[in-house]
DNA sequence: GCAAGGTC
């Protein structure tokens, strides 16, 4: 039978579709990654019964790199990657084997559907899909066999109006989408390499070891920062206001507010108080009662909730999309990514409003509102992509845990907010005559609370209550005083201003924002002070004044949208992909190089606030180029600085570095440094040049010298190293020489640490190997006085893993069991994730004879 | 080590 092979974006959309399409009658089955379904059904496609088999991606399959020599940092200059530097598509996740399920799927298919979102991204990933699987779906001769499905939301009858209007993908549309991933990716890298490297090499004390650029971040950053320079340039302004106190009985004063609010001259203020004072009493000149609304909320959207979560909640945006995202998958709520703030059509209000109906927080409102009818939800937009945000299940405090429940509760009560009516109050406003003034009060008394029953912090503060009166009534004046006040500075921005920020200038979407402003958080630019505001750091606020200095375009929220204006003439057609992407790279290029030449303009704001690396740091080793000290510099990323030659050499993070008995590298003369890791005491050394230029080809960078694989340096793992690690696979065990007297080997890949030969005098690795595991011996020597050894031996050279009589002496505990030595037997129950059979131990090797090869 | 965009 002919097999039509359909795809959705995310599992969850294949199975909706699936569903609606099977009409509940189809069978799923897991695909070969575990995160994608297979749904399957027989149905009608172009008049035939075929076989449909409905799966999805995960997003995006691809996502676009440089190829991995444009990758290092140290060898390639910025402005290299404006042209020069090719790219290429790499999948975004390489452990899911997206691209060969889809293969294994799509094989002997004829036809294919996409069911992506109906998004620009979502036509990008259609063509993602149809790369991966056209090579091998069946070949026939057909007009068509690749469709486009458009919906606009998943309901039935939309679902069943795009399969029977089967479009085509939409090719320019793609390809903007690429446009827009390769002009990131470019000026991105381009500006946070050059601005690290930079700021790295010329300042000890900056407090991010990542100064990062982003058409995203960068502006997002600025509206924290221009808020901060409102607030440092406001100056507070002197007011004056008439208060005005009068009663109808002595025991109940009202207090007036002042018609013309307030006045800048304290004459003038003192003015109106004369002639106000002329009067003893305020005659009423009106009573107006106005009935008011506040009405109903719009049905919740992604940005919407997480400003609530930030304001109300007091969760970051970032959390709050983590425990909304748990609540969807825990199908509790609907999907949390959403722009629609209007419910389909044929949403089921009632059925959603049901599930709510024991709820002993909000039951009785639901009853209420199923049994006298419920209300229109008000008109909002409906932008295509996903229902607004809904609960799904009736839940309790225990199975969502505190914030979950926090999150799921705003929603459910945001969701029953919805279809309740409005809230409805009196206004009532009096006004006075004194002297020539005109003063009024004014108070609310509720009518009907409305949805403000379900959402408390919403309902209208009540003032007290006014004396009846009419107009020409007359109050008694009591005091008549001018007060002087003074303007205030705006606060920092809130999470919740800056996402509406962010949103109104189109900056970022509902799944991004978030993550932009975990970023400018992360990159140490700007911190969370309480109630949620963003106040911009030191290195935040001269990013963002060096760019106003030096080209405003950069920070300015306006770079976003004027690229994506470009970008929109390539999904409208109406320009060339390569055109588009050349104009903006050519001007982004331009920019850099202005930004390059223009960067004294940054240092001169950065001397300020943070003093240059040659002042920085305390000596430590000397380096083996001048042989003088070089600087050891702690502040956020770790590194070792040489002023006389002015170099950096970075050095490994989350850890202790001292120097090494002033040992050198035999390969470069550079004075070795021991890092030790806080936690689990692991320690090595390390060569501070080797760190970041490994001298052989199979040395990876960023390791130390139990890494290394100098055939005949003391340090290296050639010397050190006595066998296989007994957990990981590539890992050596290599003696730490400075653990004495808990002496301990440790894994130079894993976190595997075996404590043995405690006390002994000297521990030393052997020339010979162990007959039975190949790994090398090792001899220990003890004190004779306390030697653990028989026969009060002192000194015994033997296997560590085999030797019995080492057998005590050696805390290999559970790691043993999955040494080769000790496999089979039953010894390896319970040992959980069992590897099969492993080759034979790798010794280190004596690599002396390939030397000459190896050098690079 | 870098961007922003999908999603898990």
């Amino acid at each position: 039978m002919r097999t039509v092979m359909m795809v959705a974006e995310k599992p969850s959309l294949a199975q909706s579709i699936a569903r609606i399409l099977s009409k509940g009658n189809c069978t799923s089955r897991k695909g070969l990654n575990a995160s994608c379904f297979v749904h399957e059904f027989t149905g009608i496609f172009q008049g035939q019964t075929v076989r449909f088999k409905m799966t999805s991606v995960c997003g995006h399959v691809m996502s676009l790199d440089f190829i991995a020599k444009y990758n290092n940092w140290d060898k390639v200059d910025p402005a290299e990657l404006f042209s020069k530097a090719p790219t290429e598509k790499k999948e975004v996740n390489p452990k899911l084997h997206m691209v060969k399920f889809l293969q294994v799927e799509a094989r002997g298919c004829e036809d294919l559907v996409l069911w992506l979102d109906c998004d620009k991204e979502g036509e990008n990933i259609c063509f993602e899909v149809l790369e991966a699987v056209q090579p091998v779906m069946k070949t026939v001769i057909r007009e068509q066999t690749v469709y486009r499905a458009k919906f606009s939301s998943i309901t039935d009858t939309d679902i069943w109006k795009a399969f029977n209007q089967l479009g085509e993908p939409n090719l320019n549309e793609a390809l903007s989408v690429d446009a827009r991933q390769e002009l990131d990716l470019r000026i991105g890298c381009a500006f946070t390499r050059f601005q690290t490297k930079y700021f790295q090499g010329k300042y000890g004390n900056l407090d991010s070891s990542l100064i990062s650029f982003g058409p995203c971040q960068t502006p997002t950053l600025g509206f924290c920062v221009e808020r901060h320079d409102k607030i440092q340039s406001f100056k507070p302004e002197n007011y004056w206001v008439i208060h005005a106190q009068v009663f109808k009985s002595k025991d109940n004063p009202l207090f007036l507010d002042w018609n013309r609010v307030k006045v800048f001259d304290k004459e003038v203020g003192q003015m109106f108080v004369n002639l106000v004072k002329t009067s003893k009493e305020a005659q009423v000149a009106s009573v107006i009662k106005k009935e008011k609304t506040k009405p109903r909320p719009l049905a919740l959207n992604t940005v919407e909730m997480l400003r609530v979560g930030s304001s109300s909640l007091g969760m970051g945006p970032q959390y709050t999309m983590q425990v909304a995202e748990r609540l969807y998958t825990q199908g509790f709520i609907s999907y949390p990514r959403t722009e629609t703030t209007h419910y389909p059509e044929n949403f089921d209000l009632k059925g959603t409003l049901k599930q709510q109906i024991n709820s002993r927080f909000w039951g009785e409102e639901v009853k209420n509102l199923l049994s006298n009818g419920i209300n229109h939800p008000k008109k909002g937009v409906d932008v295509g992509d996903h229902p607004p945000i809904t609960p799904m299940h009736s839940a309790s405090e225990e199975e969502l845990g505190s914030d979950g429940w926090r999150l799921y509760e705003y929603i459910t009560r945001h969701f029953i907010a919805t279809v309740s009516q409005d809230c409805k109050y009196l206004q009532t406003t009096i006004a006075f005559n004194i002297g020539t003034e005109v003063f009024t009060c004014s108070g609310k008394t509720l009518i009907s609370s409305g949805y403000t029953a379900l959402m408390p912090w919403q309902g209208i503060s009540l003032e007290e209550d006014l004396p009846l009166c009419g107009r020409g009534d007359i109050f008694t004046v009591d005091e008549i005083k001018l007060v002087e006040m003074q303007t205030s500075p705006p606060d920092y921005l809130t999470e919740a201003e800056l996402i509406t920020l962010m949103e109104k200038h189109g900056i970022g979407t509902d799944a991004s924002i978030p993550v932009h402003i975990n970023n400018i958080c992360q990159r140490n630019y700007v911190t969370v002070e309480h109630g949620r505001k963003l106040k911009p750091t030191n290195l935040g606020i001269v990013l963002v004044h060096g760019y106003y200095k030096i080209d405003a375009e950069l920070v300015l929220p306006t770079i976003r949208s004027a690229v994506e204006k470009q970008l929109n003439l390539i999904a409208l057609g109406q320009a060339h992909f390569q055109e588009v992407l050349q104009h903006a790279l050519d001007i982004f290029k331009r920019k850099f190089h202005y930004f390059v030449d223009s960067i004294c303009g940054m240092d001169e704001l950065m001397e300020v606030s943070f003093s240059p690396i040659a002042e920085a740091g305390k000596p430590m080793s000397r380096c083996g180029k001048c042989r003088r000290f070089m600087k050891f510099i702690q502040a956020k990323s770790s590194r070792l600085h040489c002023s006389h030659c002015d170099e950096t050499y970075s050095l490994p993070q989350n850890g202790a570095i001292k120097l090494y008995k002033e040992l050198r590298c035999p390969l470069d003369d550079f004075e070795l440094v021991l890092w030790t890791s806080g936690t689990r005491g692991k320690s090595y050394p390390l060569c501070p040049y080797c760190f970041s230029n490994p001298p052989f080809r199979d040395m990876k960078k960023n390791v130390g010298c139990n890494e290394c694989s100098h055939p005949s340096c003391q340090h290296s793992f050639n010397s050190l190293g006595i066998g296989q690690c007994v957990e990981c696979d590539s890992g050596v065990l290599v003696l730490d020489p400075t653990s004495a007297p808990k002496w301990k080997m440790s894994c130079n890949r894993c976190n595997v640490v075996v404590h043995f030969f405690e006390h002994a005098h000297r521990v030393q690795v052997a020339q010979e190997n162990c007959n039975a595991c190949d790994a090398l011996l090792v001899t220990v020597v003890f004190n004779k006085a306390q030697t653990p050894l028989p026969a009060c031996e002192s000194q015994h050279t033997g296997c560590v893993f085999c030797d019995p009589v080492f057998q005590d002496l050696v805390a290999l505990k559970h790691a043993t069991m999955r040494h080769p030595m000790h496999r089979g037997g039953g010894a390896r129950r319970g040992q959980g994730r069992g590897r099969g059979r492993r080759g034979p131990p790798k010794k280190p090797k004596d690599k002396m004879a390939e030397l000459a090869a190896y050098f690079v």
